[in-house]
DNA sequence: CAACTATTCAATAAAGTAATTGAATAGTAG
DNA sequence: CTACTATTCAATTACTTTATTGAATAGTTG
């Protein structure tokens, strides 16, 4: 039959998106991307690799069209090349956390045991905000945020965290999430925000689940 | 900060599952699995690996979480590990198509050029069903057809085709549909059809997008 | 228990991938 | 035009993955 060349040439098609994720640094690179455009060097600091090497995990992820560029002056930014990628990286993440074991026992070993920064359950951070005990910082992309919060929530990019201490009162409770239950970004704040003295910790999954659980939300800001 | 190195251990735990997906073969493996469970012989000869690469490849795909396997009498029985990993597969496909100009070329070229094996679209086959012009056939696995099915389709998985084949009236043209729009299920059953002298085609995309757009459905049989 | 079947294991060669290094390019600013 | 910066390219090395082969294992059947 025909179609067998065809059906192996498609997969091989598919297989270039799967390779592109197939990679820990490259997965690294485009959670950083998910928060928005970057530059070459600005990935390369965040993600710890050298220069060189960064770009090219970035042409990589762009022959898989994963990303996409665009040259500025000087500079060229990454963005990923649609809503769709998130998507993607969500599903993994699911499917990875469902199905491998050492996923969670990763999770657990650092979380549970190194330091508590233990989640807090939906309701009950709701009914904190609702007697107004608690902070909430979503530490989202601005993008991601105007499309959704947790109600009284403030959206503080991790970016962004250092310049915003001075504006959270050091005596009240932070709870910080993001996009998913080990989307990194909310662990990394409360880690900061605990460095730096705070009360802090982290929802128990992230926005999604909330959303999910037919919470109330607030949109805009 | 002590969250690097937990974030690159996450990250590469993640990537094992990319890594199982960045293969054409284990792919098509998947995409065989998702039809109901196999033994390793019957996945070698309808890949067309050899049954010792099927094995290995099958090893790898459980070793990421994405199969398990059971063993029975001498044979060894593998399927997906979970419905999210039918929604990995396909969330791929999607960025795939999406993203990689490739995809499109290479579907375009084979499916319009070589053989006008075109989709009908949704609305007129169910104008066509209304009137009892054609047989719908609908080649996925029986779980899902069971789940929901265009009406008046009947369910033929694609290793029942050849069998099912005198039961079909050879005037009355046949339409058949899979899961979505590049399921090469549906593309399959059409040529088998067409070697026969049968008036097939193809549903354009698939069952998901037949709900998605608010068409009526059938459930059970 | 001998012959057989389905699967896995182990060893290998060939191909592909990752990180490093230093040079090349392209744009900017003095 | 020169010095400078951000990025890419090219070459190298170490490492991993793929497919092949043939042998080993485990379960079945006569």
């Amino acid at each position: 039959m025909s179609s067998g060349h065809f059906k192996q040439d498609l997969f091989a098609q598919f297989a270039r998106v799967g390779k592109a994720l197939g990679n820990g640094n490259r997965l690294e690179l485009l959670e950083f991307l998910a928060q928005g455009e970057r530059s070459v060097d600005a990935l390369a600091k965040v993600s710890g690799l050298s220069v060189a090497n960064t770009s090219q995990h970035l042409q990589q992820l762009r022959q898989s069209g994963l990303v996409s560029s665009r040259k500025q002056g000087l500079k060229v930014h990454y963005r990923l090349s649609g809503e769709d990628v998130v998507e993607l990286m969500s599903v993994l993440r699911v499917v990875a956390e469902r199905h491998l074991a050492d996923v969670n026992q990763l999770v657990q070993s650092y979380l549970t045991v190194k330091d508590d920064l233990e989640a807090i359950p939906r309701e009950e951070l709701l009914a904190r905000v609702r007697e107004d005990l608690v902070t909430v910082l979503d530490v989202r992309p601005p993008e991601e945020y105007a499309a959704g919060h947790v109600p009284g929530a403030i959206n503080v990019p991790l970016a962004e965290l250092e310049a915003h201490l001075e504006t959270l009162d050091p005596q009240q409770e932070v709870v910080a999430y993001c996009r998913g239950p080990h989307c990194i970004l909310a662990f990394e704040a409360v880690a900061k925000l605990r460095e730096k003295g705070m009360q802090a910790h982290r929802l128990e999954d992230g926005f999604p689940e909330w959303k999910a659980a037919g919470l109330p939300i607030d949109m805009a800001s």
